[in-house]
This record gives structure tokens, C-alpha cells and sequence, in this order.
DNA sequence: CTAAATTTGTGCTTTAAAACATTGTTGTCA
DNA sequence: TGACAACAATGTTTTAAAGCACAAATTTAG
């Protein structure tokens, strides 16, 4: 891999989508409180079954939402970006976390303390607006990988996972690399197969001329391919 | 069945769960401009890909919120009782419908205009979180949703259908009986499974007298089993 | 830099669930 | 009321994917 360039961090007003329908006030505020933690690689930002303390943004990096399932087999629920929200349904919802978020790289976290983001929500219609946009978008995406999940076969699984990590985390400078580096196990949980499985498909989709590997870098050389792959099932 | 009594209608304000935030003004508002409708048993009330025209509420009756996936195989999403809200997602996120649904029994609808359900959101702080907590709650169930269908084998996904159903719906006087009658193939499609092995293990239950049937009446014999069952996979 | 540990790649076996086929049952309505 | 259609039940076959075992490659750590 590349080395890595040390880019300094973003400002929240930077970061934080919901920046511009926050009163001066309200920015001041959030400045004055929000906190920045950093995760290493793989280290977990919460648990399953935890009581939500704060509402977060991705600042910097990567992270996976993932749950637990039978015989602790892992399910990813999805991957973050920066500028994403997370850790905050549950707050919303009075309920402890439904889901582990961990980092797939080193990350940047803002946090914000569960009382003042409510504080907010609460005051700024807009700003709770804002939220209920965000999270009913969400809910509709979820339901959608529902049925993905369930009822297509394992290559078109595969097939969904590769665009949408594609189009999550975006291509290389050539184009046609996705741009994260993911081990055949996340790609598993991502696609809900087996890690033999994740690998022997990605083996016959080589075979196929549909991606190149070069270890965990994958190339999309037949997006078509893909995308009628994955709308079969 | 026994003869249905016709009971009358349970006007708005009883039946709308958010009618305590609305001010008076709002609640004329609403008063004058929701319709009522009438839907016949398997009647469908919106589908997938239509544009979104109004904020509904079941009045009466059960309905079930579908999605068609590959080769017009049937995942029932959620099922919904009187009282409960749906239709609203799609308003708020700016999208078509991504689910379809279908009235299981005669049911009736309150509908609210698009427009008039967003402009009450967007000036009321306090109906627009109530809506928020209700969608967060929603999402949780779904991802957790997600994982069952997907990880759990054949019995616990049925455990776990038959339970939630009785939990929804509830049960009939004799404290066993689940109140909701239901083909095989809507039981099937709401475990994610044929319709030949949802009927297949509802009569491994019954020889295990962890439930009893009675056409399409299940009773619930050994609560404990069942959950047992749903929680091993 | 080497040794250990993890990850990746493949072949083979087993198994859960779908698909299919057939028969029995219930229910509806002409 | 009888005939047809829809639904339910059950046995058999097929298949997709999991499980397992092991070798090779890569990464990590001492």
C-alpha cells in the first residue's frame, strides 16, 4: 500500500453534514463539546447491548456496523464513509446498541453527548428533520438488503457487495480499483456467505473476466457483467 | 370464524398515536382533510415503485407490508396492527414506495395528504421526533430482522415467525391461540422459506406438541420450546 | 530476519432447503 | 349439490451452499 500521507483532520463544521441548519448558538455549542477519539485498525468503537452515550461522525476513515448472529457468525449491516452518523438510533430509540461498529482502518471519531444531541433534536425542527431524512432513507435501504440477502444466490451477493462497496468508498486514480482493503472474511459477512465461499466466487468471477484481484485489491473490469449478475440473483 | 360483529369506527383521534403533540389548529387541520378507506381482504393498497401520496394509518383490519424479490418470490417485511402508521417512509426520504402493501382482512385507512404530513413536520418539533423515534425503532427491528431470516435454519425462523405474530396480533380467549389467520404461504413468506416447508415444520411442531392446529388457526402449546427453538437458530 | 500466526486458495463431503410430484382436503359458487 | 379451484400435506429428488481438511502464501511479531 501507498504510504500514507498525514492529512490533517477536517473541522466538525467540515464533517458534520447537518452543519448549516444549526443556530450560531447551537454551533458554538457543539464546538464546545463534541470530543475526537481516534481507533486504530480493527479496534471496536461500540458493542451490541450498550447503553448509547453519544451521537457520532465518522471524521477520517473507515467503519463497519455489523451484528452478531447465530454461532457468532457476523453480518455487516453496512460501512461508513466519513461524514457519516452513527451510534445515534439508539439514543432516539431508548434502546442499547443493536449493533458492534469497529474500524476496518485507523479512524477519526467526533462524539457528541447523547443529551446534547437530544437537546438539540428538539429544539431545531430542522435538525431533527434533517435526521428523520437520513434514517428513513436508511430503513429503506435496510429492508432492501433484506431481501438481497435472502433470497439471491451467492454470485449475486458477491456481485452486490462489490458495487456497492464501489460505490460506497469510490474507485482508485485507474479507475476501475475499489478503493478499500478489505480481508475475504469482511467480504463474507458483507455478501453473508462463507469465507470459502467469498473466495471461490471472487476465483470463478476472475476466471470470468468480470474483476482482476491483486491480493485484497479488487478491479471491476465488467460492471455490467456485475450489475446483471447481482439483478439476477 | 365467528360472525363479525360491526363495530364502528374508532374516529382519528383515537387512532392516530401522535394526535397528543398536535395543537388544536393542526388537529382541525387534520380533522378536515384525512379520508377514509375501505379495503377488501387482499386488496392491495400501495405497490413498490409508485410515487407516495399520503401519510396513511390502519384503522382496522391487518395488512402486510411486502417486498417482491427474485424470480416474484414474497418477503413479508412487517405486518401491522390498528394504530400503526406506514406509507410515510418513502414521503420522507423523497422516494417510490419500496415495499408493497395489502390488506390480509378487510381493513380501513385513515389517509393524510403528502403535503399537509410534511408540512405539520416540518413546524411541529415534537411530532417530527415522535416520528423519528418511531422510524429508529423500526430500523433496529429491521437490521435485526436481516440477521434472523438470514442466519437462523428453517425452525427457528418459523419459532421466531409464530412468536412475533402472537405478539403483534396477540392471542385469542383461551390464551393460546394466535389471532391472526394466515395462509401456509404467508407464513412462508414471512420466514423466508417454501410454502411446502413452512407446512412441512408447522407439523413437526405439532408432533413435537410444541403448537396445535386447527386449519389455519396455530395455537401456541409450549411457549418456552418455541423460544428456545427461535433462539438457537 | 526468521518463526509463528493469520489469511488465502482449493478440493472433497455433507447437509439444509428448494424444487418437484402427487394426493388429499376444504371451500366456493354456478 | 356437484365440480372446480385453491390450499394443505407429504414423499422424493436435486442442488446450492456450508463444513471440513489441508497446502500455499502473506502478514505480523519477536
Amino acid at each position: 500500500m501507498a504510504k500514507k500521507v498525514t492529512t490533517e483532520l477536517k473541522p466538525i463544521e467540515d464533517v458534520l453534514t447537518v452543519w448549516d441548519v444549526l443556530t450560531p448558538d447551537e454551533r458554538q455549542f457543539v464546538k464546545n463539546n463534541f470530543t475526537i477519539h481516534h481507533f486504530k485498525k480493527n479496534e471496536i468503537i461500540h458493542c451490541e447491548g450498550e447503553v448509547p452515550t453519544h451521537m457520532m461522525v465518522l471524521a477520517a476513515g473507515k467503519v463497519k456496523v455489523y451484528k452478531e448472529g447465530v454461532g457468532s457468525r457476523t453480518q455487516i449491516i453496512r460501512m461508513l464513509k466519513p461524514g457519516e452518523n452513527f451510534g445515534y438510533r439508539a439514543i432516539i430509540a431508548s434502546q442499547t446498541y443493536n449493533t458492534n461498529v469497529a474500524a476496518f482502518e485507523a479512524s477519526t471519531v467526533y462524539m457528541l453527548k447523547a443529551d446534547i444531541f437530544l437537546s438539540i433534536l428538539r429544539n431545531n425542527n430542522a435538525f431533527c428533520y434533517r435526521f428523520l431524512e437520513e434514517i428513513a432513507a436508511d430503513l429503506g435501504a435496510s429492508d432492501a438488503r433484506t431481501v438481497n440477502l435472502t433470497q439471491k444466490h451467492i454470485r449475486g451477493r458477491l456481485a452486490e457487495a462489490l458495487l456497492l462497496l464501489s460505490k460506497n468508498y469510490g474507485l482508485e486514480e485507474d479507475g476501475a480499483t475499489i478503493n478499500i482493503y478489505l480481508s475475504r472474511e469482511d467480504l463474507a459477512n458483507l455478501s453473508n456467505m462463507t469465507t470459502s465461499n467469498a473466495i471461490r466466487t471472487l476465483s470463478n468471477f476472475v476466471n470470468e473476466h468480470i474483476i482482476a484481484m491483486d491480493g485484497r485489491k479488487l478491479k471491476i473490469i465488467d460492471e455490467d457483467r456485475l450489475i446483471k449478475i447481482s439483478k439476477m440473483g
